[in-house]
DNA sequence: GCAATATATTGACATTCATCAATGAATAAT
DNA sequence: ATTATTCATTGATGAATGTCAATATATTGC
């Protein structure tokens, strides 16, 4: 078995092609929500509390976005703030007007 | 289990996702190959001859296209003439574009 | 009717995926 | 140090998915 790795687009197009996922993206765009003293982003808690989902699956929904470079992550102290990726983003929907 | 009926949009984002039918919307756009008295568009056999994938596995992908709504599929004699639906692949990017 | 062609359907299989409960690891507060 | 909190990891499970071989269906041409 050779671990034939995705392509870049196929993996973001799979990570967007998740409902929760976009609903997590949409999550993100909110201004002052965050539990941490920032303007944007949230934190994986933030996330959890506005989902039916249990926090194991929001960690790894976080994680497919993450790795698919379509949202940031950073630590600060035990929590982990994420935010879009406006430029990844943007460039999806370039990639996506030309391969569609 | 109740059957809840993907939405449409994920419908489109899942049959967009996967790498042989973005591929086969590509070759769908090349003019004067259909194997019918057609300029645009493709059958079946056509799309099977450019891809590495078995006949029904090409009329599985024609389908997921197909319900999705973003390829129009017609009966010709023995021959199905599929086509890309660009109004819907419009809307589907447009879509997007405030989703994403 | 019979043979050939184009496509669909069925059944099987391996893989991927979304999900959760349980547990672990890191950090902060006391 | 102990405890509480945030998040990740592991392991399990059921569902969905991509793929093919075999078979069926429909249509055309003889």
């Amino acid at each position: 078995m050779t671990t034939a790795t995705k392509d870049s687009l196929t993996a973001q197009m799979g990570a967007v092609a998740d409902p929760a996922r976009r609903r997590i993206l949409a999550l993100l765009k909110e201004k002052g929500c965050c539990s941490l003293d920032r303007k944007t982003g949230l934190c994986a808690c933030d996330v959890e509390q506005r989902m039916q989902l249990s926090q194991p699956t929001i960690s790894h929904h976080m994680q497919v976005l993450t790795r698919a470079g379509l949202v940031l992550a950073e630590k600060h102290g035990r929590w982990r703030w994420y935010r879009r990726n406006e430029e990844a983003l943007r460039r999806l929907l370039n990639a996506l007007k030309d391969s569609l």
